[in-house]
This record gives structure tokens, C-alpha cells and sequence, in this order.
DNA sequence: TATATTTTTTAGTTTTGTCTAAAATTTAAA
DNA sequence: TTTAAATTTTAGACAAAACTAAAAAATATA
């Protein structure tokens, strides 16, 4: 497979889990800045390799090996992601686009290795799931920020929005994996939070709220 | 720079090493199993981006620019090796197909950081030098066995051949980098060697001697 | 239901890196 | 030193993956 029909079936992969139902060409080719003309030509070429479901105006799915190639390749980017965060000490902010070439690597015994020797990771470094060596994926129950009340509290699992801007945000504030969020009140004119995390108390946008997954605890 | 740009420097900048003087046409279509033609058209535009000294039917050799990207891109292949062996347990014949992926990987903060995890290590797993982040090389000095006489004594650095049928020989051997081996008697007439490894006492031929590099010890 | 708008596909180009076949140049041999 | 052989380059073609512009189909609107 080359880089490129790889990258398609990753992409068709998270709109798949985003949207549930027949993916676009236009969605697709939305989300990787390209043409729609570029997408049918390559949706062709997919389907001729029989790893998607393809028929002219009716949009796309994965078929079974497709589904399977697409986790493939996200457990190798998001295994890398861990190992260059837990190893390599990168900040969470930096390692996707690292990432996004070293999942292109070819080799099974490599990522199998990788993944004892980060000893079999279940999420990455911003929360999502790896698919183990089968393509299972433990789903972890969690929720938004956003949708916890006054006085509720989470433990931050994850984050929507992986985009650098938003984790320097949250690193500036404090806030991590792992981290203790207590919503102190809740502002029903703009739905901005009062929060606590340890021992620091500060307000933070709804916006943001709708970016961090928590689950519920206390 | 392309993956296919970086398999031409690194490509012309081991038969620099090996032949030391301007390097054929044919040289680099040998080594790389394709055509002439298509390494003149490559030429033409390693030349257009100055990295390479190229003047038709007279040769090639790297510019300073070529040269430091070349090493660069050895140095990556190298580091990745040690990792793949020192870290993830890979046994050495396996490291180099993966490490011809690995090496493309763009990103001078990984690798420095991969360097720096490694412990800044000055050889691959097969004794071969690793270029530091300006380039610079620290050669140590060595020889091949089949250059040593009766009674003397070395210890395995490398070897010359890194081919995955010699590797395995040595490991069926006990021969590993930092063997002591000494030279208990050779054979005029075929060069072969009788030598003890550790404890264990065999005979080797004059190919394998020349495969690989000890350091005079004793 | 007819028409307008949006989406998707087709057709035809472009670029990168390869190839074959033929021409040009260099090197070796007679 | 002339000819033969080998090497190298040029010219033209091809496949992959992208693009633009135009045609076709689906969807939305009046």
C-alpha cells in the first residue's frame, strides 16, 4: 500500500467514527485538503483493491480488510505517538506530525516490538484508543467537560481537539492527563466554568469545556 | 528532499567512501538495481539543487551541501539500528531494511532526541561509525582479520559484509562485536584460519577473515 | 414538478521517477 | 590512430497522484 492510499483510509477511518453512515467525497476531501476530483479518482483505486465499498454518487465505507488496514495504521501512529512522549520526552503537542510519517512504516514485528516494549499502551498521549494487534479497541467511557454540572467532578482522559494551540493552552493552566477537575459553577448566560484543578481555581470558556473528555469520579 | 533524492546521496556517498574518486553512472545504477538512464536524469537534479558535483560522462561526486545531507540521512539509518537492536531487542541481520524506512523520517528534533536517548552512541550494531549532528565522524582503528598472522589476537569491531546470511553465520559461531578472537594458525594454501573464540577453538575460511574487522589487542 | 444549486465524476494535464531504444561520447583494442 | 566496445546521455513513453475545467447526477427550492 502507498503512503497516500494509506493516508485515504485513515481519514475515511476517523469520518467513519465521527459520522457514522456513508462518508462523502466531498467530506473527504474537505478533511485532506485536496480535490474531489483527486478523491474519486483514488476511491476507485480503493475500491478495485476491494478495501472500500465504492459506487458512483452513493459515497464510501470500509470494507472488512479496509476497516482492518485503517486500524492498523492508526495503532502504528498512535503507539509512536507514546513511545515519542514516554520515551523521547516530546511534549504531547509536537508528536503528530512526526507521527503522521512514522505510521507509514512497513513492518508487523516492528510495531508488535514497539508496542511490548512501551508495554502495551491502551491510549495515546491525548486519550484515544489503541487498537491492539487484532484491531480491538477498548473504549474507554468517557465524557465532555461541558457536560458534567455544578459540582461535579472528572478526572481528564482525553482531549477533542489535538491541535497544538489548544494543549499549550492546557499545559499553561495546568491541566493533564490524569487531572482532578472539579466544576465549582457553571455560567448559564455563555456556559463558562469555574473550575478547580488541584489546589487552582479558574474560569475557563465553553469552548474549551467542549474539548477535554473527562470521566466522571468522586 | 524526496525519499527516492536521499537514496541517491546516501547511495553515491558510500561509493565515495568505497572507491574514493569520482563515481560512474553505472556505479550508482549497479548498486541501486536500475537503469543508467534514470540515474542521469536524477544527477541533473541532485546538480540543479547543488548537491552534486556533475558534469556529463565525467562522474559525480557530492557537494558540501550533498555531503552533510548524505551523512545526515546515515546518520538516522545508523541511530535507528541501534535503537531497533539495543532497545527493541531486534537481532542485527534483521535492522537494516527497517532502518532504510526509518531513515526518512524528517525531523532533526527526533533525531537528536533518539540520539540522546541511545546515549550518544559512536557505532551501529555492525561496527559502522555514526555521524554526530554536524557530521562529524570518529573513525577507530581497524583491520580485517584475515589481515592478522599467526598468534595474534583482536577484537571483533564490525564487519564488512552486513548481509543477513554472514550475520547469522556469526551468531551461529558465538562471533559477536567485542569477541575476543585469536589466530592460532592459518593455511597457506587456501588463507584459511584456525582461531579460538572465547573457549571454543574452529576453523574459519578466508572469506569470512575478510568480512570481518577486529582491533589489534594483546 | 420543473428548475436551480450542489455534489460528484469524467476528461485531459502536470510532475516525479522510472523505463526502453537510440544517439553521443569516452575508453579500450587492434 | 583508427575501429570496436562500453558507457553515458537524450528522447520519448508510462504509471501514480495530483490538478482544472466541464459534464453528469443528485439534492434542494420554488
Amino acid at each position: 500500500m502507498t503512503f497516500s492510499e494509506e493516508n485515504y483510509l485513515k481519514t475515511i477511518y476517523h469520518l467513519t467514527n465521527l459520522l457514522d453512515s456513508e462518508i462523502s467525497t466531498n467530506a473527504i476531501a474537505e478533511r485532506m485538503e485536496t480535490k474531489a476530483s483527486s478523491v474519486t479518482d483514488m476511491l476507485k483505486k480503493l475500491s478495485e483493491k476491494d478495501l472500500v465499498h465504492y459506487k458512483k454518487y452513493q459515497g464510501v465505507s470500509l470494507t472488512d480488510k479496509g476497516m482492518h488496514s485503517a486500524k492498523m495504521i492508526v495503532r502504528k501512529h498512535r503507539l509512536w505517538e507514546v513511545f515519542l512522549v514516554d520515551k523521547l520526552d516530546f511534549p504531547w503537542d509536537e508528536v503528530h506530525d512526526i507521527a503522521e510519517q512514522l505510521e507509514h512504516i512497513k513492518s508487523e514485528k516492528l510495531i508488535n516490538k514497539l508496542d511490548e516494549y512501551l508495554n502495551f499502551p491502551t491510549e495515546d498521549p491525548h486519550g484515544d484508543p489503541i487498537p491492539n494487534a487484532n484491531g480491538q479497541i477498548v473504549t474507554i467511557e468517557k465524557q465532555l467537560l461541558s457536560e458534567l454540572t455544578e459540582n461535579q467532578t472528572g478526572i481528564c482522559v482525553g482531549v477533542k481537539d489535538t491541535s497544538s494551540e489548544f494543549l499549550k493552552y492546557l499545559d499553561k493552566q495546568g491541566i493533564a492527563l490524569g487531572s482532578k477537575i472539579e466544576i465549582l459553577s457553571k455560567e448559564s448566560f455563555d456556559l463558562s466554568l469555574k473550575i478547580k484543578v488541584e489546589t487552582k481555581d479558574f474560569t475557563i470558556s465553553n469552548k474549551i469545556a467542549a474539548n477535554l473528555f473527562v470521566k466522571k469520579s468522586k
